[in-house]
DNA sequence: CCGCATTTAATGCAAGCGCATTTAATTCCA
DNA sequence: TGGAATTAAATGCGCTTGCATTAAATGCGG
């Protein structure tokens, strides 16, 4: 187990997760009024079809339960997302995406690839870094 | 410009750092008494040496600045860490590591190993991986 | 030498997070 | 079938964070 690589690919993830994350953070925010968890709920609602359960969402995205509740009570107060209850299990709750939400989201998605764009490349990673990602 | 790279390279950092964040913060915090930013604030004071100033901390550490000083309030709290007021400019302040701050920073730093390896080896990246990380 | 702009670190404040708990609905089995 | 255990989502709470501001010390131009 090579010590010297997990300690470097941690100051490599750490590093891009802060820069990323601040960038995110203002962007998004300042250009469309959507914080970064805000943002991903919605990217993966988008990707994802009509409705979804939020214990499903809890997989997906990297909030504790708690967490996402509450981003998905402000996208509901902020009409981008709407909350139903589930018939079959009342205790689940259908999230869905609004046309509204569609376009925020529609709106934001090149501000955060210009964002991510800039991030990944401005100190590129060498080419051998993509099969990392991407997969052999 | 890959944007399929990029989009994919954030989301590997997300949910590395989701991991690594979440279970570092349960390790260090259960059997260390330190979350993960006192542990990174330790471990820049070991390699750096004996004195460091809080704005040169504040470049390697992923903090603003208030919340880094904050972290040594804490720090020193703990008497893991003093606060020194600089002779030469009276508005700076070192940071020096105590005896016991690196005691504990060498009790920590086997779990933090621990936490990373099982994080960053897991689903391990592929092998080339790790010129992206290390150079070429 | 004085005053104003700048820099360093600390602090007030509000927002977001995770943990633990709560509330409500469902499942299981005796 | 009925009651305990389980599951889903919401909520109370304390903590950490970042932004904006403050307080103190320094530097610089006139």
């Amino acid at each position: 187990m090579d010590e010297e690589f997990v300690v470097g690919t941690w100051h490599y993830v750490l590093a891009k997760h802060a820069k990323a994350m601040c960038a995110l953070e203002r962007e998004l925010g300042d250009r469309h009024g959507l914080g970064p968890s805000e943002f991903e709920v919605l990217d993966r609602m988008v990707h994802h079809g009509r409705k979804l359960r939020i214990q499903e969402l809890c997989d997906e995205v990297h909030l504790s339960q708690s967490a996402l509740s509450r981003v998905v009570a402000r996208l509901e107060k902020a009409a981008l997302v709407s909350r139903v209850v589930c018939d079959a299990d009342r205790r689940g709750v259908f999230v869905c995406i609004t046309d509204e939400g569609r376009a925020r989201h529609a709106e934001a998605l090149p501000t955060q690839r210009a964002v991510l764009s800039s991030v990944f490349t401005e100190a590129p990673a060498p080419a051998a870094f993509e099969s990392a990602v991407t997969g052999p």
